[in-house]
DNA sequence: CGATAATATGCGCTTGAGCATATATACGAA
DNA sequence: TTCGTATATATGCTCAAGCGCATATTATCG
């Protein structure tokens, strides 16, 4: 995993992306429909932003079944996950990802991921 | 100052900008030919650049007689500045940043710009 | 076998990078 | 002061990259 800085910072440079990162690094897991919820986007916009962000070695999916759950790439080096990190903080209390958070935590039937880790 | 992430990220996504930026970042002050030297990148596309992550509210700039000297805008928020200070470290090792210091370093007729601010 | 979820692909269109060129501004010498 | 030089900025243009949507295909579960 060796992503150079100005690839990292494009791929964070998407509202899609950006959206879609910030509330993997904050909730850990989620599977497309989740995200596609949250973020109110279709889903073939969805899966393209992710599959950009996996094939960079950004993030990580792993099937279970029907779902396809998405994580940061564990092997992230360390500027890289302070950047991430910078990118949280600074979209803490700003639209839309205040919005996002809401809508993901008021999502019926989501898929019971984190209890068979 | 009230850049999004998004924009913030978008502007550190081209090579030149985030490479003069991260020489910002440790350099402090530079002027418009010290970039164009360092870089080796003809003086328009510098500029325009500049004026970009000016308008941005990300640099400043500081006119001094025939030369303006560019720094990162003293009012960035926090996470911003910690996004930059994670481009500087994920640049460090990396081409084309430590050739641009070390010519910037081997640059001869240096303004003297810093023993008089 | 039907329904749901994810991925792949083709296409239109906008954005923005890059270059050439023109203009403005400031300094220094005569 | 005035002219010449060097530096910075502004603009018009072309071209490539990539976002977004529609659609087709694949895979999985009940």
């Amino acid at each position: 995993m060796d992503i150079a800085p100005d690839q990292l910072f494009h791929l964070l440079s998407d509202p899609t992306r950006l959206r879609s990162l910030v509330l993997l690094a904050t909730e850990g897991e989620l599977c497309v429909c989740e995200l596609t919820h949250a973020l109110g986007i279709i889903q073939p916009k969805i899966s393209r932003h992710l599959a950009l962000m996996r094939e960079a070695g950004l993030i990580q999916g792993r099937r279970a079944g029907q779902w396809v759950y998405y994580r940061l790439h564990p092997d992230l080096p360390a500027w890289a996950r302070a950047a991430i990190a910078a990118a949280v903080q600074g979209s803490e209390n700003r639209e839309p990802h205040v919005r996002d958070r809401a809508r993901l935590a008021a999502m019926p039937d989501r898929p019971a991921n984190r209890c068979c880790a």
